[in-house]
DNA sequence: CCGTCCTTTTAACAATCCTTTAATCTTGAG
DNA sequence: CTCAAGATTAAAGGATTGTTAAAAGGACGG
């Protein structure tokens, strides 16, 4: 499932997108409204996690201008008060569900699961593929050309971060972000020697280099 | 996307361009004030970001003279302060979102991104093209002809700037701007050189010279 | 709680590609 | 024909990317 996290608290957002990840999940964050609101826009996730208190717009806004503008993502909101008035504004709002902070990840688990059952109709591809190169996210595996890749859950991620982009160039720092989760690092080449392992088992043998570098950008895969 | 950058740091302003660039953006870049707001002022830009501490006036400043002549262009103001006064000042102002320094990354271009959103229903194409020749932005690839093109870092950003001003004649210093991000050069036949090396990947072996020399003022591409 | 194994990360070095300078050659305007 | 502007080329130096090895960190079974 592709699941959205609006939360200013960073480290609390990072183990949300680690646990969900963990369950083979893909994961957005933004860490306040404006982003948040911007990226649920277009529908694109199966379910939205939304904190109340944030940064900009809060919470309850974001949930009303989502529903204004036509998007019925299901949103669970989270919040650090544990008032019923809150969840009275988030229902009405236009909210799906409440959980207040804080919160055993196991609830927070469920309750998304519950959640995500009822979109999960238009359901998220569970096999990314380009040329001879098949990512089956769900056994979480790879193969190309009918032969099985092992990979390590990292380079499987920056696999699949790559496929996900396909044909689009993602420079460094979006790699780490997305597959890291780091913000900025400047001086280190982690990237370069994942693509290096990622080259040996992915490109290595064959003819067509499905992984390409686009000097001084980053990188590419596909044609 | 297309940004003004007014940020006295050179440094500073030099990094944001870089990363900017990278994720494929074009960008201005103002020392000072004075500069600044001559730049904004036509309303060319996407997004304008502005540190609030700068030689001549400052950013307040620059933010209400804009608005009030006219130019709702989104502006993220940066500070070095962490004082509540100072959004206010500057969102009264009329800038759109604020920033302290010091500032990760990641953060900034979400937010950038978040603003540009606001503004790119009328959106950046993500290929230019002149005659057979086709500049794929997103996956940084030329072809002329079906036949792709193999460019460097800087041939790339320079076949570009002269896509954008297809047409349009342009002068070696706007060239040394644009590209390399030099204000002043005075005798380097750089740009000279760079236009053979993309005559020589663009133009050679086909009929038609897309790449003309305006003699005694610059080059053009196309007709 | 410990040791082992596998993964992740750091760091150093190698290889490659790009940038820039400068010298020389060509072209076009007057 | 002459001179300035532009074109071309080669070579160095620099920057970026690739590769490898080894250290650090974590998970797991005993």
């Amino acid at each position: 499932m592709y699941f959205l996290v609006i939360e200013d608290e960073r480290r609390l957002a990072q183990v949300v997108r680690k646990v969900l990840e963990e369950e083979g999940h893909t994961v957005d964050v933004a860490h306040d409204g404006e982003d948040g609101l911007a990226m649920a826009m277009d529908g694109s996730h199966d379910v939205i996690v939304l904190d109340v208190l944030l940064p900009g717009i809060d919470g309850f806004e974001i949930c009303r201008r989502l529903r204004a503008g036509g998007v019925d993502t299901p949103v669970l909101l989270l919040t650090a008060l544990d008032a019923v008035e809150d969840r009275v504004r988030g229902l009405d709002a236009g909210a799906d569900d409440y959980l207040p902070k804080p919160f055993a990840f196991q609830e927070l688990l469920a309750r998304l699961r519950a959640l995500g059952r009822r979109r999960v109709q238009a359901r998220e591809p569970d096999r990314l593929k380009t040329d001879d190169l098949v990512l089956d996210l769900r056994r979480r595996r790879a193969e190309r050309a009918g032969k099985t890749i092992e990979l390590s859950p990292k380079e499987f991620a920056l696999l699949e971060f790559l496929l996900r982009n396909e044909g689009r160039v993602v420079t460094r720092s979006q790699i780490l972000d997305h597959v890291w989760g780091y913000d900025y690092s400047p001086d280190s080449n982690l990237v370069d020697v994942y693509v290096t392992y990622l080259r040996r088992k992915v490109d290595r043998g064959h003819d067509r280099r499905l992984i390409r570098t686009v000097r001084g950008s980053g990188y590419a895969l596909g044609d």
